[in-house]
DNA sequence: CCGACTTAGTGTTATAAATACACTAAGCTT
DNA sequence: AAGCTTAGTGTATTTATAACACTAAGTCGG
């Protein structure tokens, strides 16, 4: 067998596709690319992997010094190593995907200089705004948070500590693009024992005020 | 923000899981392991990703060369990057799992002078027979395999092109390690439409001839 | 202070999907 | 021809999903 360093290594980078609900929509943390490639396009948060550093620690390592946030849901999604969709030279990236909570989301871009904001994915004109193959990648994540919220419990994440059910079910909705039972939807939430029901309740215009929830962490 | 330059690169290799069914048990291709490390266990196929090529090419080019295995199912599993899992030095690898069936597997190790063979991934001692962390690899690739069969159709990856419906609920009753039920199991596949039934039978001991049936890939 | 407005909250019925379960059919062997 | 062995088939029950409309509770304006 051929030893490794018969061979150019390629680089590897992670990216990241953090995911917050605002504004009544999905939105993605982007990061203003001052320097060619793509300059002025925006692009995925992230960077080069360490050598002594585990893929997950890079992930966190840059999304804290890019964007300012920690302590969020992050998963690994995918790795792509097309060559050529770098033109600087083979880039290898893991992508990994995360959820952030409308409490933090301030957080972002207040950090240092670089330029942060969040966009709709729902956008039609995004893809164009994108660079390297962040759209593919962009699409991808989404694709996953799609199935990962029907079968799993992901979408608390978005969501601060206390919400209503009547936010939660807009999560969905507003992620899946399409509208939900008002019952239905709460009779299953309810049903898989993950919310506990709190003492309080949150008024928010001149109507009915909504009981508020709480996510119990497994 | 800094250059590739500036860090040194790990390397980066692809790790393959190939599974097929055999002996009535679920069966993984491993290769023993010459030289040092983990010289004498048992690894993954696999190697070094080239500058040039695809990771999805490079998971097909190790296959054909260290097993002689060409045109299977192949799908990307994970990516392993934990410092130190590697004794000589940074390596990332990206496993990739793929499905042969039994026509083509008498092709394996038959090849060239690697010493490659198919073991039970059902050994309790399997685990201590693997190099790296081969063993982790391993567990998620089946993992992924049981939840993948009960949501798709990729269990007819693992048969020859005519198959007896009995022989596919084997598959699944091997895989998922429990009992099927006969009629539900052939309301189920026949209902997804899938496969189609032929005009043939195969006659194999003392009792009624079964059916033939092959798939139909979309 | 009461009527109108707005969102919160609640059950039942119908339909579809998954599960449990046992006998007959067909060929081979002796 | 009887017995053995695997192939093949249908129904009833349970469970999950989907459809659907009214009452409750607060605010605001007249």
């Amino acid at each position: 067998m051929k030893e490794a360093s018969d061979y150019p290594k390629p680089s590897v980078t992670v990216d990241l596709i953090i995911f917050t609900i605002a504004d009544d929509t999905l939105k993605v943390l982007l990061i203003n690319r001052g320097a060619a490639p793509y300059a002025g396009k925006w692009a995925l948060p992230g960077g080069f992997v360490r050598i002594g550093e585990s893929l997950e620690a890079a992930a966190t390592r840059e999304l804290a010094e890019e964007a300012g946030v920690t302590d969020i849901y992050l998963e690994q999604l995918y790795t792509f190593g097309e060559p050529g969709r770098d033109p600087r030279g083979r880039v290898i990236s893991v992508a990994y995907f995360g959820l952030i909570d409308a409490d933090q989301q301030h957080i972002v871009a207040s950090t240092d200089a670089t330029d942060a904001r969040w966009f709709s994915v729902f956008d039609p004109l995004l893809g164009r705004k994108l660079a390297f193959d962040h759209h593919k990648i962009l699409d991808y994540a989404v694709w996953r948070l799609r199935n990962k919220i029907e079968w799993t419990t992901v979408g608390y994440e978005l969501l601060p500590t206390k919400f209503t059910l009547s936010e939660l079910q807009r999560v969905y909705e507003i992620i899946l693009q399409k509208p939900v039972d008002k019952r239905n939807f709460r009779k299953k939430v309810l049903g898989q024992g993950q919310i506990r029901e709190l003492n309080e309740t949150r008024s928010d215009g001149a109507h009915r005020p909504a009981r508020l929830f709480t996510f119990r962490k497994s």
